[in-house]
RNA sequence: GCGAAAGUGGCGGAACUGGCAGACGCGCCGGACUUAGGAUCCGGUAGCCGAAAGGCUUUGGGGGUUCGACUCCCCCCUUUCGCACCA
């Protein structure tokens, strides 16, 4: 062996890695699998050392799971279709086909560098029509069983830019772009039918127990299962007078002289979680975009005021819900309702902080256990009654801070006084529905997936619009819908696929008259929501994967990647992964089994980003130190779902560590090395017994933190202890400790030293390996070892060998640690508390005091109470 | 506001199931080897007292359970993340 050149290794083994395809796989029935996988990147061009940290724990993982003797799968591809590519390409000009595939390229090229063992036979991109020609047929079979729908939703929309917007692009309240106020409009737009499927995703979180705690919360949240009741509120005529009311109609306020006639066929719908409060709905609250407002508008004695009043909520609404807090306002529509439950006249209001998309888009209003409906209640005068007894004492609603949400005894509540909550709610609503005023539900607040998008670079929809046939699928035969070249991004106008006719006039795949084909694309996060599957058989040009081989690969055994797609990507894969079984194509339902969430890489405290100026380029630091170093490095700075701060003296002091371990194999190879392991065991030394000792205890915890634990960081720091071990070992032999610059000489050892030695050495190498698999590499061949570490197995560990012949075990004296014996591994607890009390240093405690109590504990560990 | 996670030397972090707190690394200090050392090897390094042996204190703060608490329970403080009128 030479000089540690790290560079040098780095481009040999690589090469070498890429010419015998060395992490290509195939299906093996024979062999158990193991699919490795990191969250695939969107080619912004440069890798920052926060991303390529996700990228090495997938790695280490890969490479641990190959040692130890599993086909793994470890693939990488692209998310490549995206709006920065087509923002870009409006900016300079650059087509997003031409700028995404410099990135891939430039970005593979880091990822290669980095020597992550991909199976890069598999890559794919999402934005080749091979790829997302089954995005489309994905989405026909959706279409086929009406989990893909078109309905009017109300969108972000900026008037200077002429297009939609997604949520996030909204920055409070105005354009990312330009700054235009966005304001809202209705269109059609395609969506999944995720909510088909709500209650399922929701039961199926409760079998991911290899998920992150918070990941399966924030799912749980987001699904927002409710269950409760959807009730009708017959409307009455204006003219019966309101129970307790203390509004009295105000001839100067134009809103609430309101005309008279009853309809009661009409009734309003609440949803309510708390129907064993009913007997305290005193009002009832209609969202601004409720259907019957404008009914209400009407038939006011005022519309205009009455209209410009529900504008001002609805715009109003809108605006501070992007901002966040807004103050409750209401007003009175002058109309009644019926509470079904007590029979009594409720009046109906507008209230602009009742959602309309949750729900009904009303509620009933019951302040005296509902802090929303508190507030709103004493801010306009409205009645308060209590209902539900959670403490001793009845309140009097006139002196109420606060709503009491508990549950508790029923009072004032009819037939229902006296009863308990939440018990009653069952009978309550059985109740309701024998009358009909209503029925038990389930809401939740998971939406359906509005997918459309008005952008060029994604996926075309495949649907064709016939005014004779109506919503017509593109024929599967005719799949891909290529995306057509489009010379030029202005960023103004509808779609860009609308301003090119050839692509937009077809004839109808039915009747073959003229059509029209959609022009929206695909939201990109349907790219994602199965690309795992694609891995599995990349090259299918008929189907998305075959069955087979999802039956073999899948589901996904190992997932890392960022927090931030904790619901979204999750989530939708977790639905695609349930629709594709449906279609008949995959035999499970959930992707992934283990989840990770690695935590970011901070440089000065923040996250970083080209804009921000504080990237670290993973090449530089690779021209310096080489690929290990960095690897190891990132590692071992911190486990690695938490956040670290970037540190180049630490850096620097992982490639000390490779060095350490470099000159300890280059001293040693060529007295150890060769073909052919020597034994250790009989006879040897009590140094030699303690570093075999060490060697299995090492690889004892080094296997348990990667595969069980996934703490790389301590996995890499009892390495580090094995070398700290090894040099001192070395100090004590004839050959001495590895100094630089001195050639290793030529001494005689005992054929134990030798046997133990290479034990250690070659196991420090297997293990080392998945961290720094180029330097392992060669030092694995320096060591003799026929056939690469491809061919190796991972060390094993000898619970015989690891077992200490003597233990030292502390003496505790009221909880402090005053003694420690060094015994004979074994010794009964009698035993132990015997030598422990005649211990010289014990006795000085103990003497003239009395022995209250002695414990021994595992360990072992002895604690003596003496008063 | 609600919910979750976290708080340990100068720094990053260890401590697995309630059992020796501070592994491992960075930094710093000392020694060796050297023309030299910013290389390397060896040693030291939580704080206070002490020449040493040893003792006392110490895991954000306060209480509790226990022979024994970084770990479990209660209250408080700080930080980070998530949700934020979902009826």
């Amino acid at each position: 062996m030479a000089d540690y050149r790290p560079q040098q290794l780095d481009k040999k083994w690589q090469q070498l890695w890429t010419s015998s395809l060395a992490f290509e796989v195939e299906a093996d029935a024979k062999r158990p699998k193991y699919y490795c996988l990191e969250m695939f990147a969107y080619p912004s061009g440069h890798a920052h050392v926060g991303h390529v940290r996700n990228y090495i724990i997938g790695d280490v993982m890969a490479r641990t799971k190959r040692l130890r003797g599993y086909n793994v799968l470890h693939p990488f591809g692209w998310d490549a279709f995206g709006l920065p590519a087509e923002n870009a390409a409006i900016k300079t000009g650059t087509h997003p086909e031409t700028s995404t595939l410099d990135n891939i390229a430039h970005m593979k090229g880091q990822l290669q560098r980095l020597g992550i063992s991909y199976a890069w036979g598999r890559e794919i991109a999402t934005c080749q029509p091979d790829y997302y020609k089954f995005n489309q047929w994905i989405f026909l079979k959706m279409f086929e069983r009406g989990l893909a729908y078109r309905k009017r939703s109300t969108v972000n929309w900026c008037p200077s830019c002429q297009t939609v917007l997604a949520n996030e692009q909204v920055v409070e309240g105005a354009c990312w772009r330009c700054g235009t106020t966005v304001v809202t409009r209705d269109l059609e737009q395609w969506f999944f039918r995720i909510t088909a499927y709500a209650d399922e995703l929701l039961k199926g979180l409760d079998t991911l127990d290899a998920w992150p705690e918070k990941v399966v919360v924030m799912q749980r949240n987001w699904i927002g299962r409710s269950e409760g009741a959807r009730l009708e509120f017959p409307i009455a005529g204006a003219d019966t007078k309101v129970r307790g009311a203390r509004l009295q109609a105000d001839p100067a306020d134009p809103v609430r002289g309101v005309r008279l006639e009853a309809d009661p066929t009409d009734a309003i719908e609440v949803f309510t979680t708390r129907i064993d409060t009913i007997y305290g709905a005193t009002f009832v609250l209609l969202a601004p975009e409720h259907q019957m407002v404008d009914r209400f508008t009407a038939e006011s004695r005022d519309p205009a005021a009455f209209r410009a009043r529900v504008a001002k909520f609805r715009a109003l609404d809108r605006q501070a819900r992007l901002t966040g807090e807004i103050e409750k306002e209401g007003f009175d529509t002058g109309r009644k309702a019926i509470n079904p439950f007590t029979g009594e006249l409720v009046p109906i209001w507008i209230a602009n902080f009742v959602l309309a998309e949750y729900g009904t888009g009303a509620i009933m209003g019951v302040p005296a256990h509902d802090q929303r409906d508190f507030e709103f209640a004493r801010k306009y005068g409205l009645p308060i009654t209590f209902v539900v007894q959670s403490a001793a004492e009845v309140p009097a609603p006139d002196s109420m801070q606060e709503a009491v949400s508990a549950y508790g005894r029923l009072v004032n509540s009819g037939e229902y006084t006296g009863e308990e909550s939440p018990s009653i709610k069952t009978r309550m609503i059985a109740d309701a529905e024998k009358t009909g005023i209503g029925k038990g539900e389930v809401q939740y607040r998971l939406k359906d997936w509005g997918v459309s998008r008005q952008r060029y670079w994604g996926t075309p929809i495949p649907i064709i619009h016939c005014l004779k046939d109506g919503t017509v699928a593109v024929p599967y035969a005719q799949l891909p819908v290529e995306l057509p070249k489009v010379p030029s991004f202005s960023g103004r106008g509808d779609s860009p696929l609308a301003q090119v006719p050839e692509f937009v006039n077809v004839t109808c795949p039915t009747c073959g008259g003229p059509a029209r084909r959609e022009t929206d694309t695909m939201d990109t996060f349907v790219d994602s929501s199965w690309y795992f599957l694609r891995f599995c058989d990349p090259k299918n040009s008929e189907l998305p994967f075959s069955a087979a081989s999802t039956v073999y690969w899948m589901p996904v055994d190992f997932y890392s990647g960022g927090v931030e797609h904790a619901i979204l990507h999750l989530l939708y894969s977790r639905f695609f992964t349930r629709v594709l079984r449906d279609v008949g194509l995959l035999t499970f339902d959930e992707p992934f089994t283990r989840l990770l969430t690695q935590g970011m890489v901070l440089k000065g405290g923040a996250v970083m980003s080209k804009s921000k100026g504080n990237v670290v380029d993973p090449d530089d630091m690779l021209t310096k130190y080489g690929a290990d170093a960095l690897r190891l490095y990132v590692m071992f700075v911190a486990p690695p779902e938490k956040e670290v701060e970037w540190s180049d003296a630490g850096l620097e002091g992982s490639f000390r560590f490779l060095l350490r371990v470099w000159r300890l194999a280059d001293h040693w190879a060529e007295t150890i090395g060769g073909e052919g392991i020597p034994t250790c065991g009989d006879d040897c030394t009590g140094a030699e017994r303690a570093l075999r000792r060490k060697t299995h205890e090492t690889i004892r915890r080094v296997t348990a933190d990667i595969e069980e634990r996934m703490h790389l960081n301590t996995a890499v720091s009892s390495l580090m202890e094995l070398v700290n071990e090894l040099y001192a070992f070395s100090e004590q032999t004839a050959h001495g400790a590895p100094r630089r610059g001195e050639p290793p000489v030529a001494c005689t050892e005992r054929t134990q030293t030798v046997g133990v030695l290479r034990e250690a050495i070659d196991a420090l190498v297997l293990m080392i390996s998945p961290f720094a698999p180029h330097t392992a590499e060669e030092m694995w061949y320096a060591l003799g070892n026929a056939g690469g570490l491809a061919r190796a197995a991972w060390p094993s560990f000898d619970p015989e060998v690891a077992r200490a012949t003597e233990v030292v075990v502390p003496v505790q004296i009221n909880g402090k640690v005053r003694a420690r014996l060094t015994v004979e591994a074994g010794l009964s607890d009698d035993e132990l508390r015997e030598r422990a009390l005649a211990d010289a240093a014990v006795r000085t405690h103990t003497e003239g005091r009395t022995i209250r109590k002695v414990v021994v504990a595992k360990g072992p560990l002895v604690s003596v109470v003496v008063a």
